[in-house]
DNA sequence: TGACTTCATCGTTGTACAGTCATATAGTAT
DNA sequence: ATACTATATGACTGTACAACGATGAAGTCA
């Protein structure tokens, strides 16, 4: 048995998931995973499908929800994972989507 | 060392914390953690804030992304939580979120 | 000083979606 | 058959927000 979101916090457990569902967001989140500390011209180029002000606009929003920490170098801006646990939570959705795509193949194969 | 989000479920896995980024979605789930099968007319009597219409479109979004699962008893439909890890996801956004808070009220304390 | 680089922000536009009301569907009972 | 209950869905409205282009702010170098 595990404890329940206590009513106060589900708005902000809402809120949470939903920084989270943007892929974008995600892509830079796996990005700063693979690679460490990245500044943010870095990062547009290993995402090379979203403008300069499109990945700063991102990183402000992880930033704000301190899911990344950012450090001034010069006019540099060097992002990196500030929440430890994103890495997990990523895993479990992973690992739960795949299971439910073998489920699924295998209900299609009975029927 | 953790294994990264696969390119090919980015837009997958951000699907999924889209759904799980809704209070309304979020009281629902909790509900049926809290008391196991529910049918939606007992859905709406506890959140007693949502239209039963608007209870039943959550629950079908809930549905197609294999959250939930459905049996139906006559004119009935019950609802209960499919997906194991949804627990384990929301109890550790909030252990992260108390976490932050905490970090913060410090920063100000010291500031 | 001015030219240049790096990043952040503003204003706009289009799209996704939560919520509501009304209605449809389906089962039960008389 | 009608009436009633439980759930699902369709049409609509308002709001949140992703992406873009242009510009601002701040540091570096000539």
């Amino acid at each position: 048995m595990s404890h329940l979101i206590p009513e106060s916090l589900i708005e902000h457990v809402a809120e949470r998931f939903r920084v989270l569902g943007d892929a974008t967001r995600l892509s830079i989140l796996r990005l700063l995973l693979e690679r460490g500390e990245l500044n943010v011209g870095e990062i547009c180029d290993a995402l090379e499908g979203s403008s300069q002000a499109n990945v700063s606009k991102h990183l402000r929003i992880l930033h704000v929800a301190g899911i990344v920490s950012r450090r001034r170098e010069g006019t540099a801006a060097y992002y990196r994972i500030a929440d430890p646990s994103i890495a997990e939570l990523c895993d479990m959705v992973c690992d739960r989507l795949t299971v439910q795509a073998v489920e699924e193949a295998r209900t299609f194969a009975i029927a």
